[in-house]
DNA sequence: GCCAACGTTGGC
DNA sequence: GCCAACGTTGGC
């Protein structure tokens, strides 16, 4: 079982909006970057635990947890022309993005933010915090994990 | 809103 | 294959 971290603009799907969808579960779609895409595609799997993170907003940091609830499958607003995650050269027959579903578990009991993971050195080397990432999805080490969860004791 | 840092595109 | 131009991400 692995851990991730995963990205999204509040203003755009918070984790009161997945919390709010019916059986707290909805598809991850929209992952327009292929390094993204291969760690869901390649390495993600159901039942891998995941930080939602809240970016580009005025709090940036994890709000809470998910679940992958399901394996990579074609992202099918790929092929939607009126979805503003179209891309002309994805196809249902040749798909180039891939999307997971995931469950809501829970919210943490306070926003760990950005600003405080950057102040502990037992979290340099994590991936969210390496100069000029831009990532969406990345992994979580074991270590890690475990790390900023104690963070709220 | 600014802008650094990055990824992608496309001409050559 | 190179690389300039462009678009996007995301913290601040």
């Amino acid at each position: 079982m692995k851990y991730w971290l995963m990205k999204s603009e509040p203003d755009t799907y918070s984790i009161d909006d997945l919390a709010a969808q019916p059986r707290r579960t909805d598809h991850w779609d929209g992952i327009r970057n292929y390094q993204a895409r291969n760690f869901m595609r390649d390495e993600m799997k159901k039942g891998d635990l995941a930080f939602f993170y809240h970016s580009n907003c005025s709090e940036p940091g994890i709000a809470g947890i998910m679940e992958i609830v399901r394996d990579a499958y074609p992202d099918f607003t790929s092929w939607d022309p009126g979805s503003p995650y179209h891309d002309p050269k994805s196809s249902p027959d040749r798909p180039r993005w891939f999307m997971v579903d995931v469950r809501f578990k829970r919210k943490l009991k306070r926003i760990i933010t950005l600003r405080e993971l950057k102040q502990h050195p037992e979290l340099g080397s994590m991936k969210l915090l390496q100069r000029g990432n831009r990532l969406s999805i990345m992994p979580v080490s074991d270590r890690e994990w475990r790390f900023i969860l104690s963070l709220m004791d």
